[in-house]
DNA sequence: GATTAGCACTCGACTTTAATGAGTGCTAAC
DNA sequence: GTTAGCACTCATTAAAGTCGAGTGCTAATC
C-alpha cells in the first residue's frame, strides 16, 4: 500500500514529531540523515501521505502531525521495539530480583517503576480474584456482637471485614461454623466461595447449629470479594508535563476519569491477552481522546491474572513503552508463577 | 488596634476577595449594603490599612487583596462561623447517621463529602496506632517456609504482612510462639508492641522454643506498625478548578506534594488539638505557601485518635470550612467513641 | 475634624498593526 | 523522477495605541 519511501518518511516524521510535540515540516526531515531528499520531494510525498489519511496539517502553512491512522500504522508497522536502554533495563531486572513477601508491594512498586521510567501514568490491575483460593478463614470476635471476619488467600493476600453476629447465635456457634468452613472451603477460588458456600453448605451447617439462615447472611457479606482496592495507580502528575495538556481543563477531565473506579474498570474490561494499544479516539472514554492506552495482560499457565497499563499522550513513545510493558509483564508472571506455586 | 471601621472594611474585603478572586477596589465596597461611605473615605481607610499590613496591592492602580496578615485578622476576630448552609447540614447528618461495619471506609467516605462540600482537598489521618491495642494475633502458614501474619486491633482494623519462617523453626514452634503472644500481649498499646515484645518476652521465649533470636527478628517485622496506607486524600483534582492555579506547573508542586505520604505525614505532626488553621507562608513547605491548610483534630476522652485537613487556596471560604470541620470532627469522635466502647 | 467630590495620574489588560519566518504548493528546469 | 525557485499562507511575536478600573491627593463640604 505505501511505497518503502512513504514508510520512511511517515516513520520519520512521526520520531520527530514524538520528540519535538511540534508539527513537522519537510526541512527538517530532509536534513536528517536518513532521507536523503530534498525539501520538495518530501513536500510531495507528505502531500500524498495527507491524501492517504496518514497526516495532518494544523494549519496551511505548518508542518505535518500524524493522524490516528497514522499512528496506528506507525505501531503495527514501523515502530522499532528496541527502544529501552540499558540503564532502564537494568533497573526493571534488580526489582524483579529482588525479594518481596507482600504481593501489593509488588504491584504497587511496579506501577512506581513503570511510570517513572516512561513519565506517564501507569495503572495496575492486581490478579484477578478468579486466580485465588481460599487458604484459610478465621474470625476474631471483638465484643458480643461484632467480629472480624478474615480471608487469607493462597497467595497470601489478606481480605478483612468487620461482621455483626446475628442476636441470638452464640460466638461457640460462630466458632464452630468457621470450622466446617475451614474443613470444606479450603482450596476453593475465591470467586466461587459465596455459591459454593449456598449449594454444598446449607444442609450441612443446618445440622450442626441453630439460626442458619442468618449466620448463613452475614458470611455472605464476609465472602463477599471486594474489587474496589485493586487498582494501582502511579505518575498520575506526569501527565501534567506533556506539552499537550498545559490547558488545566483538559487535564482535568482526565485526572477526574483516573480517580473513577468503574470507569478505569471499564476500559480494562475484556482485553484480549497479550499487548493491545489503543490510539486517541479508538478510546472508547472522550476524556481520552488525545491519549493513548497501552494494556499488558500478565498471565501463569494460561491464566489471565491482570493487566498493566501506560496512559500517556497520542504522541507516545510507543517503541519503548511496548518493548517495556512486554519485559514487566513477562518478569511479573514469572514473579507470580512462584508464588502460586 | 484597629478601629471599628477599619475591621469592618478589611472583612468586606475579604469576603469580596474569596468571592471574586480579583483585587478589589474602593468602589465595589462603597457600593455594598453594609459600608456607607464613598469610595473616597474607604480609600483613605484601605491606604491605612495596607500601611499596617493587613492589605497588599498586586500594581499602583489596582485594588486591594489580603495579605497572609490579613487572612490571620479575618480568621482570628471577623470571620462567621454560620456559613454551613441547610442542605449541606444535613449530608453530613445522614452520612454520620448511617450504620457502617468498616473503619476504613467510614474515613474514605468522609473525606469525600468534605471534598465535595467544599470544592478544595480533604486530607484524612486515620486513628493514630498508639491508641489503638491488639486485640489477637494469629499465623496463617502458607508454605513450609513463608506465613501470613494477622494482627486485629480493637478497633476492628487488621493489618497483615507476609514473612518468612527462619530455616531450622518448625510451624508447630512458630504456633506455639503464637499462643504465647495471645495470651502475653493482648492489650498492648500498637505502638509498644515492639518494645514490649523485647523487654517483656525475651527469656519468656528462650525457654519455651529454639532459634530465639531469629524468630523474634522475625517478629518484628511482622509487627512494625506500617502507617503507609492510613492517608486518605480526595479531591486532589479540585485545586485545578482554582482561579490561581490556572498555571500548570504550580498546581503540579501541589499535586507531587499530596503524592509523598512522609511530606503529608510532616504537615500534620504534632498538631495541637482542636482546630487549626496554617495561612499561606505559615506552612512549612514551599510548594502551599499559595495555600491555607486547616486541620482538626478529633479524639475520644481527651486522646486524640486523628486528624483531619482541608486544603485550599488561601483564598478560602474560612468560615464555612471551619464550621465544617468543627461538625465533622465531632461526630466523627462520636462515632469512634462508640467503636472503642 | 471627618467626609466626600473632583481630578490628574498609573498601569495592567486588551486591541490593532506590522514584521517575521517557517512551511507550503506549484512550476519549470535538471 | 528529482529538485531549485518563488509566490503565498498564516501562526507567532513585538510594538504601539487605547481603555478603564483604581489610586492618591487636594480642596470643598458637612
Amino acid at each position: 500500500m505505501l511505497t518503502d519511501r512513504q514508510r520512511m518518511i511517515l516513520n520519520a516524521i512521526i520520531d520527530d514529531y514524538i520528540r519535538s510535540a511540534e508539527p513537522v515540516g519537510s526541512r527538517s526531515i530532509s536534513k536528517r540523515g536518513d532521507v536523503g531528499f530534498s525539501p520538495a520531494t518530501i513536500r510531495n510525498e507528505m502531500a500524498d501521505l495527507e491524501e492517504l489519511g496518514f497526516l495532518e496539517q494544523p494549519h496551511t502553512s505548518a508542518g505535518r502531525i500524524p493522524s490516528t491512522k497514522g499512528y496506528r500504522y506507525y505501531v503495527d508497522h514501523l515502530v522499532n521495539f528496541n527502544e529501552v536502554n540499558e540503564q532502564d533495563l537494568t533497573k526493571v531486572r534488580s526489582f524483579f530480583s529482588e525479594k518481596v513477601n507482600e504481593m501489593e508491594q509488588v504491584i504497587q512498586h511496579a506501577a512506581m517503576i513503570l511510570s517513572n521510567l516512561t513519565n506517564y501514568t501507569s495503572i495496575l490491575l492486581g490478579p484477578e480474584m478468579f486466580s485465588t483460593s481460599l487458604k484459610h478463614f478465621s474470625l476474631v470476635p471483638l465484643d458480643a456482637t461484632s467480629a472480624v471476619a478474615i480471608i487469607v488467600t493462597n497467595t497470601g493476600h489478606v481480605e478483612n471485614r468487620t461482621i455483626q453476629i446475628p442476636p441470638g447465635v452464640s460466638m461457640e456457634e460462630m466458632e464452630k461454623v468457621v470450622r466446617i468452613l475451614n474443613t470444606k472451603l479450603v482450596g476453593v477460588p475465591l470467586i466461587r466461595l459465596k455459591s459454593k458456600l449456598h449449594a454444598e453448605m446449607g444442609q450441612e451447617l443446618d445440622r450442626y447449629i441453630d439460626h442458619c439462615e442468618e449466620v448463613l447472611g452475614v458470611l455472605d457479606k464476609a465472602l463477599q470479594s471486594d474489587d474496589e482496592h485493586r487498582i494501582f495507580l502511579s505518575g498520575t502528575t506526569n501527565m501534567l508535563t506533556q506539552p499537550e495538556f498545559k490547558d488545566v481543563d483538559k487535564v482535568k477531565t482526565i485526572l477526574d476519569l483516573l480517580d473513577e473506579t468503574p470507569a478505569i474498570m471499564k476500559m480494562f474490561s475484556a482485553l484480549p491477552s497479550g499487548i493491545q494499544v489503543r490510539i486517541g479516539t479508538e478510546n472508547d472514554q472522550e476524556a481520552i481522546a488525545n491519549c493513548s492506552l497501552i494494556t499488558a495482560t500478565y498471565s501463569v499457565d494460561g491464566q489471565s491474572l491482570g493487566t498493566i497499563g501506560i496512559l500517556g499522550p497520542t504522541r507516545m513513545e510507543y517503541g519503548k513503552v511496548i518493548s517495556l510493558l512486554n519485559i514487566i509483564s513477562k518478569d511479573m508472571a514469572l514473579m507470580l508463577g512462584r508464588w502460586y506455586k
